[in-house]
RNA sequence: GCCGACGUAGCUCAGAGGUAGAGCAGGUCACUUGUAAUGACCAGGUCGUCCGUUCGAAUCGGACCGUCGGCUCCA
């Protein structure tokens, strides 16, 4: 009998008879791994395990704890699914059911929008296909064959799903089975649906066909699953967590911020402790930029539309809103490059100007469709700490090294530290020359290169007007958040004829660069609120200090040591109320105020106050000096 | 904007074709308290808005406003 010669991961070799399968072979080298397989990677190619090896090979088995098993095995869940949906509602034709992040979703054209309850029902349904332990099979068709079997169905979306493969060159179609249930699919899944332990469906929502919504509105139903119980109890517990810490409920709860449905959607009002938070990130914001050679400017929030026009936004049909004012159309600004620009170009400028680096809290207000606003995170009117470099071709990398290097010290001051980086390029609908382009991505791939940053490209995301990188940022709990943006632009200074003056005594075209760090304030502050859970550090927390009197004997000591603290820039309160201590701490720690004054009589005889930390609990009295000067140093300490 | 769900007191929520309820928060009074809720009393709602169906609508229907989960888009 022939025998094919196996390379396993550690270099280690194995003699097989031909046409043993990879299962099998797992099975040999032992039970822990054949249990936990899922997969096979033959020569560097995923495949099934039960694949017949004929030659000699690189076998590596992937197992549920890898990213890729944990995929295919999501992969599986989402199948039995669809074949749980078809069983239940006939009608229901599937479309296209991937893995993701956290789970996995499939779509359904369906007539009838699925309901919670019937999520309970497909749940048992899997149930059921779980437990027959059906064999996933794979089958290898003609074009034609599939076609006829999805026509068959009256499933056009598969249809058009195989025809697009056939456009792309493919000669052949896999088909996936397990019990009656047949899929279009490339694979590889599990050897059977009884492998599948841990699941769970979470939500239903309507998702166009192919996300474009020009087409059809198919009902999409999202559901995760784990190798175990434990993790996929896990996982919903950091749903709940995540619940917890919701900027909306914590805005609500510490009286940060609020919306009104009266004066319209997605337009923040700070309340007291928010305008104190989002004060206290913008002043530490502009005093970095000033440290790093930005200069402060000022421009208008209603600019004339025919400077949108020059800009682009107006034929891009950026939405954006227009007001008249005697009968001349102005816009209110969405971006606030054109008003740098301006200011720019209202000097002759020379080489030995640049870089000039204008830095602004601007305001914008942006037009997003109300099915898209999401409390501080997708907002209609917001500030960006926004600044606009414009600088020569060679000093380009240059800049864009000092912005991302601004970005991690500003960053991790406010306690993010790790991140995802793209950097996107030329989208379909884009202005500006391909060479001007790549003249773009080069100078930002190097930039990225000299931080060591790594990084993904994101072909076509960029802007319509130059590429860019984006940084996004991981909180506590490992979710990503929009942060810094680094965009390149060849075109606006074009458009607007922006000129310095070289060495040469010739006019030339200068960069521009649109970069923002903490990006949208708002959302900037909806990131910092759900990273700490809304405790924010000393320096950021708006009220620092709650002295609490413990009787209406002690308050006007209360009153006295508060004045004090005031003066040394603390940000005080006194809880006057008649309450008892116990109420007043319970009170207190719900605001996650960082620090509690008791003051009744002894301390007030002895100049003392009783310091109860919210970190460490009740610390005992100090004398008032003391605590204040510690407390001094410490509010100074800009990190988390 | 699209699909679905939802909107009852400041907040969290119960109720439901016959005219609205709790807890917390708020106010008043009493208490003057030592490290996460003192007690009593009071006040508070045209049940998101408008239009319709009905003898009668908070309850049923429609439109709009807003919120939530997604799609899409984005700082």
């Amino acid at each position: 009998m022939a025998q094919s010669t196996i390379t396993l991961p550690d270099e280690s070799t194995m003699q097989v008879a031909a046409g043993t399968t990879a299962a099998e072979i797992a099975e040999t080298i032992g039970p822990a791994l054949a249990r936990d397989a899922v997969a096979a990677q033959i020569n560097g190619q995923t495949v099934d395990l039960s694949t017949p090896i004929g030659d000699d090979v690189e076998l590596a088995i992937v197992t549920v704890d890898s990213a890729e098993g944990l995929e295919i095995y999501r992969h599986s869940a989402a199948h039995v699914m669809a074949d749980a949906v078809v069983r239940l509602f006939p009608e229901a034709k599937p479309t296209i059911g991937p893995a993701i992040a956290d789970g996995f979703y499939y779509d359904f054209a369906v007539d009838e929008p699925f309901t919670e309850e019937d999520l309970t029902r497909i749940e048992a349904e899997m149930d059921k296909i779980i437990a027959a332990d059906l064999p996933f099979t794979r089958q290898d068709v003609s074009p034609a064959e599939a076609r006829a079997h999805f026509e068959q169905t009256d499933n056009a979306y598969k249809v058009e799903l195989i025809d697009e493969l056939v456009e792309e060159g493919e000669q052949n179609i896999s088909l996936y089975q397990h019990g009656d249930f047949v899929d279009l699919c490339r694979g590889p899944h599990l050897p059977a649906t009884g492998n599948i332990t841990a699941f769970k469906l979470l939500s239903v929502a309507g998702a166009y066909w192919r996300g474009d919504e020009s087409n059809p509105m198919l009902q999409r139903i999202y559901g995760t699953a784990y190798p175990d119980q434990k993790m996929l109890d896990d996982h919903l517990k950091r749903i709940d967590e995540a619940k917890a810490r919701d900027h909306r409920k914590l805005g609500r709860e510490l009286k940060l911020f609020s919306f009104f449905e009266e004066a319209g959607a997605g337009l923040v009002y700070y309340h007291p402790n928010g305008a104190m938070l989002r004060q206290l990130v913008t002043d530490f914001t502009i005093k970095e930029h000033l440290k790093r050679g930005y200069e402060l400017v000022r421009t208008p929030h209603l600019i004339k539309s025919t400077i949108w026009e020059i800009s682009g936004h107006a034929q891009q049909d950026y939405p954006m809103y227009y007001t008249d004012v005697e009968g001349q159309s102005y816009g209110i600004k969405p971006m606030n490059c054109p008003g740098h620009i301006l200011i720019y170009n209202s000097e002759t400028r020379s080489y030995r100007d640049l870089p000039i680096r204008y830095f602004e809290l601007g305001t914008v207000y942006r037009h997003e469709r109300s099915g898209v606003l999401h409390g501080l995170l997708r907002v209609r009117g917001f500030t960006q700490d926004d600044a606009h470099i414009f600088c020569t071709p060679e000093q380009l990398t240059d800049e864009i090294v000092g912005v991302i290097e601004f970005a991690q010290d500003m960053l991790s001051t406010f306690g993010f530290d790790e991140y995802e980086v793209l950097l996107a390029t030329k989208p379909d609908k884009a202005m500006g020359t391909d060479e001007m382009w790549e003249q773009g991505i080069e100078a930002l791939a190097a930039a990225l290169e000299e931080c060591n940053m790594d990084y993904q490209i994101a072909p076509k995301e960029g802007a319509f007007y130059g590429p860019k990188i984006d940084i996004a940022i991981k909180d506590a709990l490992g979710r990503l958040w929009d942060g810094p943006t680094i965009q390149c632009d060849f075109n606006m200074p074009e458009r607007f004829d922006i000129t310095y003056v070289g060495p040469d005594g010739q006019e030339h075209r200068p960069v521009m660069v649109h970069r923002v760090v903490l990006a949208g304030i708002e959302r900037f502050l909806g990131a910092l609120i759900e990273n700490c859970a809304g405790d924010f550090p000393l320096w950021l927390a708006p009220v620092q200090i709650r002295i609490l009197p413990i009787t209406d004997r002690n308050v006007t000591y209360a009153d006295e040591i508060a004045k004090k603290l005031r003066e040394e820039d603390l940000r005080v309160e006194v809880d006057g109320e008649s309450a008892t201590l116990q109420a007043k701490i319970r009170d207190a720690e719900l605001m996650k105020i960082p620090y509690m004054l008791v003051v009744g009589d002894r301390e007030q005889e002895s100049g003392q106050v009783a310091v109860r930390s919210r970190q460490e609990g009740d610390l005992g009295p100090q004398p008032f000096e003391e605590f204040m000067a510690t407390v001094c140093a410490k509010a100074r300490i800009q990190a988390t």
